[in-house]
DNA sequence: AGGGGGACCTGTGCGC
DNA sequence: TGCGCACAGGTCCCCC
């Protein structure tokens, strides 16, 4: 699921229950994901006071009142829920004993008054490490990740310069989080798609007027899409409190074999790096 | 150094 | 209904 839009939606819903909350008790389930959750992973959050929220890439940072910071990432598959305990059943026993309702959830958060913070991961891909904030700027998992798509460092002539030489095809490119970051297999197709380029195009060729266009198209794709993800939570805070992930009008992803939205000739499905690229070649070239 | 391929996991949906 | 295979929105490590 989770690319940039999602990731940041996920950090606005978690923000609104978590900030300024104190963590009452932490449930480890199961330590065994992509990097194994640290020893002292309970130790050290316990007790603690979440400051803020933070989003680099498709990681969220938790930063906590001394100094720690808590580096999520979610994976193919990693989602959070929250439960919202009812006032009535946070009365009744303070101490309701955390419980995993699946098996597929791995951590449990209880913070502030009554409010359940549930990651839930089936493959497993996901991480969750601890880091300081002094350290964060060097940390491995951090330390190579390119410009945050929707700043400004993220440029025509900045993507273009970064890539010169690169014989990989713009796709490949795209996906690599050293040249940009939080883009993921759907956005890198609806943007290369926006932008009118082939996801086959040698990276080094794109230049000049042709970056300009393909770094606007990214900024108005994931800005529609943490748009939509914005308002998406919103409407579907369901009783259980599960976040719902953002569904965007997607013109090319997962569309192979249907009419292009614009020149009604077949969209492709393509293997590149081993993955699925969707894209029209007649409007991409 | 750059680039390709496989590995890591589990679930789902499809064709037979 | 059951089985096997292909595929899934991400990274990372190894090898050429």
């Amino acid at each position: 699921m989770p690319e940039l839009p999602e990731v940041e939606t996920v950090r606005r819903g978690l923000a609104a229950v978590m900030e300024q909350r104190r963590v009452n008790k932490i449930l480890v389930c199961r330590s065994d994901l992509r990097r194994p959750i640290p020893e002292n992973f309970v130790e050290v959050l316990t007790g603690r006071t979440v400051v803020s929220l933070h989003r680099r890439a498709k990681y969220l940072l938790i930063k906590f009142d001394d100094d720690t910071v808590l580096l999520i990432h979610l994976g193919m598959s990693g989602r959070m829920v929250i439960d919202q305990m009812t006032e009535n059943r946070t009365k009744k026993n303070t101490t309701y004993p955390l419980k995993a309702f699946s098996k597929h959830e791995h951590v449990i958060f209880s913070v502030g008054n009554g409010t359940i913070i549930r990651f839930i991961d089936p493959r497993r891909f996901g991480l969750m490490v601890l880091t300081t904030a002094s350290e964060l700027k060097c940390h491995p998992l951090l330390s190579s990740i390119g410009p945050e798509p929707l700043e400004e460092e993220f440029s025509g002539p900045g993507l273009a310069g970064s890539l010169k030489g690169r014989t990989m095809p713009i796709k490949t490119a795209l996906l690599d989080q050293r040249f940009v970051a939080g883009l993921g297999n759907i956005y890198v197709c609806e943007s290369l798609f926006k932008a009118g380029l082939s996801p086959r195009r040698k990276a080094y060729t794109v230049q000049k007027k042709r970056s300009v266009r393909l770094v606007k198209a990214i900024k108005e794709v994931l800005t529609q899409a943490v748009a939509v993800g914005g308002s998406t939570i919103q409407d579907h805070i369901t009783p259980s409190g599960e976040i719902g992930y953002f569904q965007n009008q997607l013109k090319v992803y997962g569309l192979e074999g249907a009419a292009c939205s614009v020149c009604k000739i077949p969209i492709k499905r393509i293997v590149q790096s081993g993955r699925s690229t969707f894209f029209c070649s007649g409007c991409q070239r």
